[in-house]
DNA sequence: TGCGAATGGTGCGATAATCGCACATAGTGG
DNA sequence: CCACTATGTGCGATTATCGCACCATTCGCA
């Protein structure tokens, strides 16, 4: 039935690897049976599919990513050249500023760190790194990408929004959304506080993309970082001459 | 025919995905049935599978990675707590040392970099990060993790050694690939100068491992570093002691 | 101890999804 | 102009997959 051009077993094996993106150690056969809402039995066959490819391994009281799927991301850094070309100009924009600063793109629903770095002086880091996934409604990093992204994007990530705030600063009313994402696009950046983390602001410029996705070069600080008047024309400097060192991401070669 | 409990289309969309690891930026679909000796049409149904799960994008001339595939590995980054936990030890080791430092784990037959922090000295860097995958036979991190792999891998390993050396240093008679693992293995450390890089040395050190697969601690510089008397066991004291406060992989949670 | 619920493993027949050949088109280069 | 490669797709045969059903085991709890 349906669609010629379109491999169910695969869509299963790769919604069944899904469900350990939301940072579960380990997940049951059934939990996974539920989060898949598959049957039981094709679950478990899948799972065995996926153990064999390497892909899950078995760990105590469940499935467990295996470390293959970090060979994957290293294919797709490695062909941006995130390594070479990518990280140096992170760090040096990091010292520069004192602050963090990341690489990041969209996926579906959320924005996703491509590659990041941190100042030496840095001694408390938020927890995120590579592959880490940030709402696109509440951080500076996902309203440059929505302004980046089709309007149908911005649409779903409205009809999607979080019932529960993150913090008692994240804006929930669809309007004021819409007018910061506008802001963003007009002004040429994007600015967010305590929204997602309390005590955390982040400011994002737009970075000339690849094809259709967009990426963006974003910074993040604690609140009282950008109170100094000029520090924020500061930061933006520098972010938009690190984005034009980096140039097009995976435009050479 | 075969097995009951495998999925087959799961198993060859892997496969497929699999072709994009080794760093090409794009495939073209007559390039992937090629690397994955599948029919043409076959290959042509899982691609379009995949790209609209997500997982590849098509691009200019070919399909590539889709971001997608870091969200996947930022959930198994997040299971192991990377972000909080490692990435911190890392950056302090780092500039202790005033080197790379890295943790890296096996997949399959390569060493895999798990996570990388780099000294704010450092102002060149070799291009490997998050994702990237090493030779097993020819780099310390690589003897290491053999060192405490069953000794089927090591057999493997040896049975898919490069046929041209990665440089002139790279060391090819397996008699004396397996006594440099069986030495890591008793000295509890592994170095090695030259063989798979020219002008880079690596020491590393085991952790305690996520059940069966060993993760190992280890360092990158360039061959001087190790020259001066003295340097080396004061790396091996700053790995361990790294090892020790990073603990058991994963065991938290 | 005994019961019920949850988990894990598996056989099997019907169904439908997959396979892979085959035909068709377009672009490229000699 | 032809050979070659890339790409798209229809279709019949095959067979892999589905998902129900049944059974074994473990665990919590009364």
């Amino acid at each position: 039935m349906s669609d010629r051009d379109f491999a169910q077993t695969l869509a299963k094996g790769l919604e069944v690897l899904a469900c350990f993106e939301s940072g579960a150690l380990c997940l049951t056969l059934p939990e996974i049976t539920r989060r898949s809402g598959l049957d039981r039995a094709v679950v478990r066959r899948l799972c065995l599919t996926l153990v064999r490819c390497g892909y899950l391994e078995e760990g105590e009281g469940g499935l467990r990513l295996a470390p293959r799927v970090l060979t994957l991301a290293g294919g797709f850094l490695g062909g941006l050249q995130v390594g070479r070309v990518v990280q140096p100009v992170l760090r040096h924009a990091a010292e520069e500023l004192d602050m963090e600063v990341a690489l990041a793109t969209r996926d579906r629903l959320h924005a996703v760190y491509v590659d990041r770095a941190a100042p030496a002086s840095a001694r408390v880091t938020l927890g995120f790194g590579i592959g880490s996934a940030l709402p696109l409604l509440h951080t500076a990093v996902g309203r440059m990408l929505l302004a980046r992204s089709g309007p149908e994007v911005l649409e779903q990530a409205l009809a999607a929004r979080p019932a529960t705030r993150y913090t008692e600063a994240t804006e929930l009313d669809p309007a004021r959304l819409r007018a910061a994402v506008e802001a963003a696009r007009e002004q040429g950046f994007a600015f967010a506080r305590d929204e997602f983390e309390l005590g955390a602001a982040g400011v994002a410029v737009p970075l000339g993309g690849l094809g259709q996705v967009p990426f963006v070069l974003a910074t993040t600080a604690s609140v009282n970082a950008f109170d100094e008047p000029g520090r924020l024309e500061r930061v933006l400097d520098v972010l938009r001459r690190s984005a034009l060192a980096i140039g097009r991401i995976g435009a050479p070669r």
